[in-house]
Parts: C-alpha cells; sequence; structure tokens
DNA sequence: TTTTTGGTTTGACCAAAATCAATGACGACC
DNA sequence: GGTCGTCATTGATTTTGGTCAAACCAAAAA
C-alpha cells in the first residue's frame, strides 16, 4: 500500500500534531470522539500517490489537508473522475470489489479513513454524527445529479465554465469581481471529470480567456475576471415552472 | 396540486386496501409504523402527471405501485431524466427552490410521500429505519456515479445497451438466456435519461435488433435475446487493478 | 372500421467534439 | 542557467451524434 510508504516519508508527527483536531471536524459529541479516534486510520500521500487508502473495505474518507481526486475505472483504460475533495471534505469510497473506484492524492496530503460499516454503526449512538453524515449524503447525491445533468444535457463551453464556477466556489480566494485559483489538477484530470479530451478543455479555457472572462498564467493558475459572465456561460438556471 | 385530483379520480380506498402495507415495506420496527403512518401523505397519479407529489420541502417518496421518473430541468427547457423508479424504491426528491427536481408520473401509481425533515427526525429513533435510509442512500449515489460514467465515457451503443441491461435487472421477466422487458417510459425519456437524442436511442435499438441481440414490438416491449452480449455491448468491466 | 394523433423510425445533412499530429511552454533536475 | 520530460496548446482531419425532415406505425378516438 502506497499510504504507507507514504506515511514513513511524511512522518505522522508532522501530518498530525493533533490527532483530535481532525476528528473534531465531524462534529460529534464528546463522547463519541475516542471512539471514533479508535476506529480512525491516518493517512499520508505524496502527490500522485494512486491508492491512497486501503478500499478493501468501505470508506469513510475525511481530507484533513490537501487534495484528492476519486477515481472510476471503466474498461479500455478510460476513467472518470467522480469528483475533486479539498480540506473538511469527507468521501464515501465504496469497497474497491463492487466498483474499481481509488482515491489519488493531487497534492501532498493528510487524511482520515474510518471504515464505514463501523463509522455507520457509531453513527447511529450519536445524533449529530449520524446527521452530519446523513447530510454530506444528501449534498453528495445532490452534487452527483447535478454533474449527471452537466454531463448529459451541457455543451462542452458549459461543462468548462461549470466546472470553473464550481471550483472558484470551493478553492478560490476573492479578487475584484471573481475569483483566483490555484487548481491542483491536470487538464486531463478536469477532462475525465466533465466528459471531455484535454484539447477540448484547452480550447474552451482559451476562448474563455479571448473572452475576457478568465485569465491564466502558468499550468494552474486561473484568474476568474468576470464571474457573472462564466455563470452565465455555465448555463446555470434552475427554472421552477 | 395534481395529485390530489388525481387522487380523487382513484380513490384512496381502492389504491390503498391496508395503508399499513407499503409503510411496511420501509422495515421499520412496530412503534415506528404508527408515526410515519401519521407522517404519510398518499397520493394517487394517472399516467403523465407531473407534479406528482407537493415538493415545496423535500420529500421521501416510496412507490408502492407504478412507474415514476425524477427529472431536473436546466435551462432551455433541456431536461435531464435523473431515475427511474418502480416498485418498492424510494426516492429523495429535494425541495423545488434549489434544485429544479420533478416527479412524473410513467403509468397510473401509488405513492407514500414524508416530508424528508421529519422522516429522518424520525428515523433517528429507529435503527432498522435508520439503516434502511442509510443503505438507500448509499445505494442511490453508487448509482449515480455510475450514471456519471456513463454520461462521461460511454458511447451511444454502449449506453444504450446499459439501459436496457439495468432494465432487465429491475422490471424484466426472465426469457430463455434473456429477459422481456414492458418498458413504461417513451424514447425521449430513455434520452433524456442517458443524453442521448430520440433519434440516436432509436439508431442504437436498431442496430441491436440487427445484431440479433434484442427484438421488439410494439413501442414497449423488448426481448433481450443474448443478455451476455448486451453487457458486451455495454462495456461493463470494473478491472481492480 | 376509419381516422386521427402522437410517438417512432429512417434518411440526408450538419456541427461539435474526438482524434491525430506538431509545436510550444512550464517546471524539475542536473 | 541549460536540458529534458511532461503537460498544454494549436491546427488539420475524422467521427460521432445532433438536427431537420419525411415516412411510418401503433394506439386511441370517432
Amino acid at each position: 500500500m502506497h499510504a504507507k510508504q507514504s506515511a514513513a516519508a511524511l512522518p505522522n508527527s508532522i501530518i498530525f500534531p493533533g490527532a483530535k483536531a481532525p476528528v473534531a471536524s465531524l462534529g460529534a459529541e464528546e463522547a463519541t470522539h475516542l471512539r471514533l479516534q479508535a476506529l480512525a486510520r491516518y493517512a499520508g500521500a505524496r502527490s500522485r500517490d494512486s491508492r491512497v487508502i486501503d478500499n478493501s473495505v468501505s470508506q469513510v474518507v475525511l481530507v484533513v489537508e490537501g487534495a484528492v481526486k476519486l477515481i472510476a475505472s471503466a474498461a479500455a483504460g478510460r476513467t472518470q473522475v467522480m469528483g475533486f475533495y479539498f480540506k473538511d471534505d469527507f468521501i464515501y469510497v465504496p469497497a474497491r470489489d463492487t466498483h474499481a473506484y481509488n482515491l489519488c492524492a493531487l497534492t501532498d496530503c493528510e487524511l482520515v479513513a474510518f471504515p464505514a460499516t463501523e463509522f455507520i454503526r457509531l453513527a447511529q449512538s450519536d445524533k449529530t454524527l449520524n446527521n452530519n453524515f446523513l447530510s454530506h449524503l444528501l449534498r453528495a447525491l445532490g452534487r452527483c445529479r447535478e454533474k449527471s445533468l452537466a454531463l448529459g444535457q451541457k455543451t462542452a463551453r458549459e461543462r468548462v465554465a461549470t466546472f470553473l464556477v464550481s471550483m472558484a466556489e470551493r478553492i478560490g480566494a476573492p479578487f475584484s469581481n471573481g475569483a483566483v485559483l490555484d487548481l491542483p489538477m491536470s487538464r486531463r484530470d478536469i477532462g475525465d471529470n466533465i466528459g471531455l479530451t484535454i484539447e477540448t478543455v484547452s480550447r474552451q479555457m482559451t476562448e474563455l480567456r479571448n473572452a475576457g472572462i478568465v485569465s491564466t498564467s502558468g499550468r494552474s493558475q486561473v484568474k476568474i475576471l468576470d464571474l457573472a459572465a462564466l455563470k452565465q456561460e455555465a448555463g446555470h438556471l434552475p427554472v421552477p415552472t
């Protein structure tokens, strides 16, 4: 397992100055903390590590620091990036045997993993934790449905714009009437996430740049100059009829 | 609200000979049943009714009989069918204000709806119900992720094949080395579900028919003659590496 | 039964995105 | 600071699936 090897490179004492801090963000009652900590498997990972966690059984994973992607593999080497996750996000990762899912590090990162079955059992005795988990799942389902809509109905331009808007909301630093992003993922990751090739992603970025909606510098920095225009491009309008 | 009007057309006494039966399929403890029943809103709907339930607040809906689709509306009249649901399925339907979701009847059907907030609160005092709800959400998330993969990575042929395999598993009657399906949804619904136009769906069906993998009769009946070949076409192979 | 209606299939054509192929640039490492 | 490898961009071409339009068929209505 890669994580172990990385944990050696980034010793736990550095990664987790206080083991309690990450678990605290789950918002559980005091009594639950100790039991959660007993359950927790801490994992540090280097950028690009795949198999960051042991998913021989389903896991609930909390991102303490850094960024990861959840990928699903289909036939013929095609992969779909199911999602990107950042500090304080948590993720339900199904066991590998049922679906070919895998968690990969985008940057050096710190994770806490709980075996899902035990996590859920524990949550049953703690209303707060249970509620948090439930509302997380509902949000995850909502986001996944939103992504289905994008993949099923939206054009390349709209998908790229949607992606950028979403990233701005999640990891953007406010800037003028937009945001500044430092994208930790490659163009391939982006393409695999929104169902496009890297070339198409690149072309759409160029067009958005030419339209004066974004500007880029280097491979990872994106400045969103006009967030309103970008949202327009993203085709956001849930119209209740 | 349509449901009320339909309920008049299909009186409750006919729809629900015993009000307890549907709730029972939630597998809750005896003590919870009464409280669930107090919460339940029964709705009958005619085929093609949209706005089958009142989703001014989020709802948990159980399909007692018939078939429904959950649709999401985007700009420019584009709609995505998030999923099809049949007897005993249950569905989390978010409030209309957050996302433009709507439940529509595909056939005459009978539903039981619970306001999500109260349902969840109730589930907290009943481990069985809570577990059922949780595992339902996990399965829903899994299926939604699977759909994302299909929409993001699969070709038209693979999507149609995937759709048929899924329907065979859910509502197919065994037949030779395949299954017989009576599809309650139109080609448009299918297209909106898998991100294709009706013409493309039709063409792919024709090709599958020419390949001897399926045969059709009328608008709704599909015989899957060779399920193995269909799965091959669907590009099913989660390869754990 | 005949008619009507609306969903479905088929074909011709078109557009969007994928593929193929170079070129260019960033960043890591020497 | 230079070199190399990887990733990103750009362009030419092909492919896939979408669009438009006509014909067809099944189910319901007259």
